[in-house]
RNA sequence: UCCCCGAUAACUCAGUUGGUAGAGUAGGCGACUGUUAAUCGCCCUGUCGCAAGUUCGAGUCUUGCUCGGGGAGCCA
């Protein structure tokens, strides 16, 4: 039988009344005097298979010691209707091949603290809220390409190893590139996103993405995946647009297909229905002002922290753009806002439920000698960056972009307390394995 | 880098004024006619993170170290 003709669990509800063979996975097993329940996966789903004292052939009835948790067997039995479980059917065992055993799995079905499941990582991916997790990932991820390239976007990889330093010279990884010195793990695909968008218009890149930041929190990993979008022709204005249209396209896909593992991770789905209108547009100013009211305090000219996001989050109860942030807190090619030239056109996108901050985006600064006054400012080298500043001398236009945080996306819309979860192996201070 | 908290059975934790450790889960055996974290009975499980100090005596008090958790900063 070719590959794309074998019968999985996920298929069981077109064969009521016939025999089927499957191979999988022991899930977990429970067992009474007449009857013994086993819970049988395969990757494409879960199902309960039944041992009935009398009606299984005793020598199967008999390997019921061999049939622990994580144990890989392959069952041969009658596909039958059920009331309980999401697929609506069962399987009544007739035959099991045991292929592979299961031993004394470490992961039981009760509690267990972070540092034993990190340590476990490889093991923990099995269970039931972590495959429910990474389905709404993946759809995450699907649904982000979809829209883009709906929308004509192209898809430009960005280097991971480069040797110009993109924003923050420091929470770098450092290496030795054969003989041209210290090479750098990519922060960022945007510069290289920029020279795109001269031959493409509008691209993307979505990579992992490395921070040597020496972070402690919820909110951060040292190694992490980011979608990078850049447009030419596009203001400060349509660039905030876009990200709205796209939250919501993920938002609206997620809440179609991802119902049974939100389900399984107990998320609340009436934020999620929230964010469904149109978010929140706050300029900076309008931050300060709110904040004074609600605490905690923000003052003029500082950067948001995490409680301000927080707290402005909270205040909503659905996603907000805080726009046009004091041009000293960011980042040298954000385009100097044209009426006050203290501030910058660009728009932080801040999740609810304090998910904090998950897209930075803005307008660029297509003045090449604005450019470099703010490299000078910021002690950067201009001959570090001429390939960039080649942009501004041809053919320059507007342009914007941003970059969404995936794990972070992800941990709000799954309700995940800490994103670490939300990557298959995460990296952080002090986790490299597995 | 800074602040706070923690480390006791395979796991999650309790452990009183300092007197050589206990529960639940997991595991083993048994019971139970359909279980959903099943339930019930019995049994098993210890370098109390490491090192030093105080003390007649330290899981408990002190110091140092290691590891982990939470938060800040930075950012996605």
């Amino acid at each position: 039988m070719r590959w794309n003709q074998r019968i999985t669990i996920k298929d069981l509800p077109l064969y009521i009344g016939q025999t089927v063979t499957l191979p999988g996975w022991i899930q977990f097993s429970r067992k009474s005097s007449q009857v013994r329940f086993l819970g049988f996966r395969d990757g494409s789903g879960l199902i309960q298979a039944l041992l009935i004292k009398g009606e299984t052939p005793e020598e199967v009835f008999g390997l019921w010691s061999e049939l622990r948790q994580e144990a890989s067997v392959s069952i041969t039995g009658e596909v039958a209707a059920c009331e309980q479980g999401p697929l609506g059917v069962e399987i009544k065992v007739s035959h099991i091949d045991i292929l592979g055993t299961g031993g004394d799995f470490p992961l039981g079905r009760k509690e267990h603290g972070p540092d034993f499941l990190h340590n476990l990582r490889h093991l923990w991916l099995r269970s039931k809220k972590q495959v429910a997790l990474f389905q709404i990932r993946d759809q995450v991820i699907q649904a982000i390409h979809e829209f883009l390239w709906s929308q004509s976007f192209v898809k430009m990889d960005s280097p991971i190893l480069t040797g110009t330093v993109g924003e923050d010279p420091k929470g770098l990884f450092k290496l030795d590139y054969f003989d041209l010195g210290p090479a750098y793990l990519a922060q960022t695909g945007q510069l290289y996103l920029e020279a795109s968008i001269f031959a493409h218009g509008r691209v993307f890149c979505f990579g992992p993405t490395f921070r040597a930041e020496k972070s402690k929190t919820r909110r951060h990993l040292a190694e992490f995946w980011m979608l990078e979008a850049e447009m030419a022709f596009f203001d400060a204005q349509d660039n905030i647009d876009l990200q709205e249209d796209l939250i919501h396209f993920i938002l609206n896909r997620v809440l179609e297909r991802c119902l049974a593992p939100l389900e399984v991770l107990e998320r609340d789905l009436a934020p999620l229905k929230r964010s469904l209108e149109p978010f929140v547009r706050l300029d900076y100013k309008e931050a300060v002002k709110l904040l004074a009211q609600i605490g905690p305090l923000l003052v003029d000219g500082d950067d948001l922290g995490a409680t301000h996001e927080t707290a402005l989050g909270e205040h909503f109860g659905k996603p907000v753009f805080v726009m046009d942030y004091p041009k000293a807190v960011k980042a040298f090619y954000m385009k100097e806002h044209p009426e006050e030239p203290t501030r910058v056109k660009c728009a932080d996108l801040i999740a609810p439920e304090g998910h904090g901050e998950i897209i930075g985006g803005s307008q660029r600064e297509e003045d090449i000698d604005k450019i470099l006054a703010r490299l000078a400012e910021a002690g950067l080298a201009p001959e570090t960056y001429d390939w960039y500043l080649d942009l501004r001398r041809y053919g320059s236009v507007v342009h914007s972009g941003f970059g969404i945080g995936l794990e972070r996306l992800v941990g709000w819309m799954a309700g995940m307390h800490h994103i670490r979860e939300c990557i298959p192996f995460p990296r952080m201070m002090e986790r490299l394995t597995p």
